[in-house]
DNA sequence: ATGGTTGGGGTCCAA
């Protein structure tokens, strides 16, 4: 049985329910990530994506700010939140995933909004950009016991870091933007190397293709200057990287009306 | 170097 798995960053899951059912009729994933939810648990639309034919969830959410959720058509169990850095922000969600996957048994799956840093690149200035590198310090710790790298694992979510240099659309100008400097890039990439994770996404599109997941709303004319970025990620453990069979950037949203700023992240495993 | 846009909650903060 194959398995389609997005992430997407929403922006508000509240204000964007129509478009995710738009993208949902045209994608079908089994199991749907979000992140930047900015509502309430109570408000979170669950009778919308149980109508979509989502009936589990995984939901960490806070009032106005980040949140995560997963809505899976799969059973989910062991549901479980990490408040990295403990500021009580609600950036992570896990979940095992009932598959049934001839290739694979359960999968747990990990499901992040990494704070985005703020925009001054300087942890003595930028109290948020220390935030977020201790967070992605955090995060490596967190997968760091001896077992991790050999569980069926999919790390995913809005990282807010485009670690290499064709993640971007101008890396010499970006270096010293926040989502792509080295301090950020370093840590990403320990984290990554570490786990012993695998990047579907760049081995299907490796360098120099350019590949982006985010186009800023400040940058008008986002398809034709594409000053885009990567920062939406699916990573998955060494065991599943033969059971990946494709992945894909689903680009067209951001063309829609009243679009999120991020697009929809999809891996295929069979 | 600067400003550009969006969302949530409430007349500003985060991205």
């Amino acid at each position: 049985m194959a398995i389609r798995i997005a992430t997407w960053n929403i922006n508000s899951v509240r204000l964007r329910i129509e478009t995710v059912s738009r993208f949902v009729k045209i994608s079908r994933p089994d199991v749907l990530c979000f992140q930047e939810i900015k509502c309430r648990e109570a408000e979170f639309p669950f009778s919308s994506l149980k109508e979509m034919g989502y009936q589990h969830f995984a939901v960490n959410a806070q009032k106005g700010y980040h949140g995560v959720a997963i809505a899976s058509r799969l059973p989910l169990d062991d549901i479980q939140t990490q408040d990295f850095c403990s500021k009580g922000e609600a950036r992570h969600v896990s979940a095992r995933i009932c598959s049934g996957g001839a290739n694979f048994s359960d999968i747990e799956i990990h499901n992040f909004y990494v704070p985005a840093g703020g925009d001054v690149p300087s942890v003595e200035a930028n109290p948020k950009f220390k935030h977020k590198l201790e967070f992605l310090e955090e995060m490596k710790s967190f997968f760091a016991s001896p077992a991790a790298s050999s569980q069926n694992r999919v790390l995913l979510g809005d990282l807010n870091v485009a670690p290499l240099e064709h993640d971007v659309w101008n890396h010499k100008a970006l270096l010293k933007v926040v989502s792509h400097t080295p301090e950020e890039v370093e840590r990403l990439i320990s984290l990554f190397e570490s786990g012993g994770w695998v990047d579907p996404i760049r081995n299907q599109a490796p360098e120099p293709e350019k590949v982006f997941t985010w186009w800023s709303y400040r940058s008008p004319n986002w398809l034709l200057a594409n000053k885009g970025r990567r920062l939406d990620h699916i990573w998955v453990s060494e065991p599943l990287s033969g059971a990946v069979k494709k992945t894909e950037i689903f680009k067209e949203t951001r063309g829609w009306d009243r679009p999120s700023d991020h697009v929809p992240v999809i891996a295929d495993l069979i």
